[in-house]
DNA sequence: ATGGCTTGCACCGCAAGA
């Protein structure tokens, strides 16, 4: 079984990079942010033809949450579940469903903008409450994967230039330490389970050629809990949309998992 | 030098992303 995470910016405008990819990476699960569109312009019958069933969230202009399922696999239709329970919240950003047992949760965590903005206070909370709903539902289900573009880079590792980003948003303390908090319910980055390139990214800044001098940050994460982590074979970032014309300014990443 | 692209929305420029 393969889980995979990709923010299109846009599925209007990247839905033919999204049909492409999936032809030669037809992974079981894709996990879609940045929907930018209504449920009304969701592209189901397109996704359909492709061999996809699709669960989403959207709104308009920002957000938007999909969870793509390749059909042969088992999807508990009744498990759908949009946003946090726990937190009342106009933005979509979180979307769970269970796929052949395995508790798929979607998520398009907040940008934060700038530290000590709102935005960043909202993002504070945001966290804080998935944390606790993150917690619930690891006591229902002990197969979990939490996937999506975490908008923090948990390690200076992470990032190209960590010297220039010191304190900036998606890398300051409190951020960090909201994402080893999450980690610490028992959760695994399973990208660092395995040798990786060094400088090893997910998503590049459009401007000042960010691709081409690898100036980005790993932000794009899944991360599953030990039962899963334990199977997983491999994950990778693909950077070869990156490349593409007019592409996203995130990259797909994929996890195998030796299931089924 | 706080921009640089890209998107959506709406209207000829802006907010927002990261």
């Amino acid at each position: 079984m393969q889980l995979a995470t990709w923010n299109v910016n846009s599925l209007k405008v990247r839905l033919p990079q999204v049909l492409q990819w999936l032809q030669s990476n037809p992974v079981d699960v894709l996990c879609l942010q940045e929907l930018k569109l209504t449920d009304d312009k969701f592209p189901i019958t397109t996704l359909e033809a492709a061999g996809y069933r699709s669960f989403f969230a959207g709104q308009k202009t920002y957000n938007g949450v999909a969870i793509l399922v390749r059909e042969g696999n088992a999807i508990d239709t009744a498990s759908l579940v949009a946003n946090n329970p726990l937190f009342a919240d106009e933005q979509k950003r979180l979307l769970a469903l269970t796929v052949n047992g395995v508790r798929v949760i979607c998520g398009y965590f907040p940008n934060g903008q700038a530290v000590g903005s709102e935005k960043y206070q909202y993002k504070l909370a945001w966290l804080d409450a998935l944390h606790n709903w993150i917690a619930l539902e690891m006591q229902q289900h002990a197969q979990l994967a939490l996937l999506g573009d975490y908008n923090i880079a948990p390690e200076d590792r992470d990032v190209h230039d960590p010297a220039a980003w010191e304190g900036m948003v998606h890398v300051s303390p409190p951020e960090r330490e909201r994402f080893f908090k999450l980690a610490q319910l028992g959760l695994v980055d399973v990208f660092r389970q395995f040798e990786q390139p060094e400088k090893s990214y997910s998503w590049w800044d459009y401007r000042m050629m960010g691709f081409r001098r690898n100036h980005g940050l790993r932000i794009d994460l899944i991360l599953l809990t030990p039962p899963l982590a334990q199977r997983c074979t491999a994950c990778t970032v693909d950077k070869t949309p990156r490349a593409w014309e007019q592409p996203s300014d995130h990259a797909p990443v994929v996890a195998t998992l030796n299931l089924l």
